[in-house]
DNA sequence: GCGATCAGCT
DNA sequence: CACAGCTGATCGC
């Protein structure tokens, strides 16, 4: 749950995600997503009664948070005051004091979230630096680099401050299946349940508003149905959604709830049949966040909880690789936590996010040659050396760093602070489907995170406490100890799963209820809602939404890396190229060999 | 009567 | 495996 209280110390005349107590003085109001937690205050009278007074005072958020907040009619008094964005288009905001009309200009850029429905996060950029929030977010490994708009000139844009969904920035929240790996799971698990007889079906029991959507089309895809929700209102201008859920009753898939749902479903009635008696088999899949640590051997994306009951992978957020991942890429001067993950304090989630940040101001710090260390900024696709760098100095080596590092770990040299840093140019951290020799290379280019953060650690034992000293050595001790993958052995969530049909469903057959008729009549109070929605179209961008159809062209393709929780369509960096395989022979060659990698051949 | 806040629950 | 949100009790205006 955001605790986030709205306010950036970098811009503080903007308000995001939170429309309370000082927030009412915003000049503008952002919203990245309508979850409630982010949504404090939004109806309040007070807030209602600064906007009628406020001639230029607006909500900025996406198309289709927009459309899901509008289709409460508690917010419709917003309508006259929002401005939708589209995602990845720059817009520049005035922000205008109107008592004095002083006004400060903002270019905000929307970049997606992939959380939920319309979920984005927002990079600032003005006069006082660049700046993102990123509200609630699930992103895969990798999928930052591929974001275009946290880059310029080829090159990672310079990040002041980052304000990040930190639900799971916690070692004990280490790495969490992949998106792709739990639909499939639940995939199959519901496919084998309702191919049994038509009496069988199934009940998703899933709590928040939105977020889910991608599941229920996904379901509908697989067995050319629909899945039954309480409501298609809010999904009226989104046709990707729409036209895999439906109010009728009638169908073997069900996300429907009732405030006594639980009982219902032990009685082996659907929410909507409650108060009858139909003679179905209900089978329950909870989805529920799984986690698993750093050396853990992920079990079972989906565990039996009781007779047929079933609780499923599921994360609306990225786990504390995957944020690792987001914030050692950007390399932002300050992390600021929007979330105090459970079980942990603000203290320590701030402790460990200052370890992903820029270790000193970039105007501060003078370059020290890293001697042993720079050969690698030769490296052309992985770094880019610092403009005053003398490529032929010796001086200054890191010779005690040097005999940490194991003999065999690929090197990079650490960005300076003030150097251009580059963009993934052939870098596979940036390709989705990369092939073994592909995803060595890419492996190897995680690894400039990495030592990054062994040198960040290292180099951080003259100005920092005894304390943090110790959680460094231990971040040491996990990132090295976990090279060859961004997060220790790639974890083949496929080879973790294991609904056995056979074993989980079979032999838990209980007493038939009489079937009841009232399935087959009257769908819901709501049935009507279906014929809302032919005159609208709201496009769900691709990027926007990880439910995005894909192309009959891609359905050869090979399944995502085993830690792409991101469906994303996000473009690849400009200008990049795949090495060819003899390249990257060639490189692992001199990998193996400990060679300097940089010259070319 | 309404809103804010919190505990409890799922 | 802990997210997101509903309900009800309580308090203040």
């Amino acid at each position: 749950m955001s605790s986030f209280a709205g306010r950036m110390k970098e811009y503080p005349n903007i308000s995001l995600d939170c429309f309370d107590r000082d927030n009412l003085h915003a000049r503008a109001y952002f919203l990245s997503h309508c979850h409630k937690d982010h949504m404090r205050g939004i109806k309040g009278p007070k807030l209602k009664r600064r906007l009628r007074s406020s001639s230029r005072v607006k909500l900025y958020c996406s198309p289709v948070s927009k459309e899901l907040l509008l289709s409460s009619r508690k917010h419709l008094f917003w309508e006259q005051y929002i401005v939708p964005l589209e995602l990845e288009s720059p817009t520049q905001i005035s922000l205008v004091d109107e008592a004095s009309g002083e006004s400060e200009e903002l270019v905000v850029t929307l970049l997606p979230a992939g959380h939920c429905p319309g979920s984005v996060m927002f990079l600032f950029e003005g006069r006082r630096g660049n700046v993102l929030y990123t509200g609630d977010f699930r992103l895969a490994l990798g999928d930052v680099a591929r974001m275009e708009h946290l880059h310029s000139g080829g090159r990672v844009k310079d990040i002041q401050s980052v304000y990040v969904d930190s639900t799971f920035f916690d070692p004990r929240f280490y790495q969490i299946p992949s998106r792709e790996t739990c639909v499939s799971a639940i995939v199959r698990l519901v496919g084998d349940w309702i191919a049994r007889s038509a009496l069988h079906v199934v009940w998703l029991n899933c709590k928040a508003a939105y977020g889910y959507e991608y599941l229920f089309t996904r379901l509908g895809q697989e067995f050319n149905t629909r899945v039954h929700v309480d409501n298609l209102l809010m999904f009226r201008r989104m046709p990707e959604i729409l036209s895999y859920v439906t109010c009728e009753r009638r169908t073997q898939i069900h996300a429907c709830r009732h405030r006594k749902s639980q009982q219902y479903v032990h009685g082996n009635r659907l929410p909507c049949a409650c108060g009858t008696g139909a003679d179905l088999r209900v089978l329950s899949i909870k989805p529920s966040t799984m986690w698993f640590g750093e050396r853990t051997h992920a079990s079972d994306v989906v565990i039996k909880s009781g007779n047929d009951a079933f609780r499923a992978c599921f994360s609306f957020h990225s786990s504390y690789c995957e944020v690792k991942d987001f914030l050692s890429y950007l390399q932002p001067v300050q992390v600021f936590p929007n979330v105090v993950p459970m079980g942990s304090t603000l203290a320590e989630v701030t402790r460990m996010l200052r370890m992903t940040c820029r270790k000193r101001p970039r105007d501060d710090l003078a370059y020290k040659p890293l001697g042993l260390l720079k050969r690698r900024r030769r490296l052309a696709t992985l770094t880019t050396a610092p403009p005053d760098a003398d490529p032929d100095s010796d001086d200054d080596l890191f010779d005690g760093l040097a005999a940490a590092l194991p003999k065999k770990l690929p090197r990079t040299s650490r960005h300076h602070p003030d150097a251009p840093r580059a963009a993934p140019q052939a870098t596979p951290h940036t390709a989705p489907h990369a092939t073994p020799e592909e995803n060595s290379l890419w492996l190897v280019a995680r690894d400039r995170s990495d030592i990054n953060n062994f040198m960040d650690c290292t180099e951080s034992n003259d100005d920092d406490d005894s304390e943090e000293d110790e959680q460094s050595d231990r971040d040491q001790t996990k990132w090295l100890g976990q090279r060859g993958s961004p997060c220790g052995e790639p974890p083949k969530w496929e080879d973790f799963f294991t609904v056995d049909s056979q074993n989980n469903l079979n032999g838990q057959r209980q007493a038939r209820r009489p079937f009841s008729p009232a399935l087959s009549g009257p769908s819901s109070e709501r049935e009507d809602d279906d014929d809302d929605v032919a005159d609208f179209s709201l496009s769900l961008s691709a990027s926007d939404h990880s439910w995005q159809k894909r192309d009959a062209s891609e359905a050869d393709e090979p399944p995502p890396s085993s830690q792409s929780s991101s469906d994303f369509d996000v473009a690849c960096t400009p200008d990049s190229k795949r090495p060819t395989p003899e390249q990257l022979a060639r490189l692992y060659r001199k990998l193996a060999d400990g060679d300097d990698l940089s010259c070319p051949d």
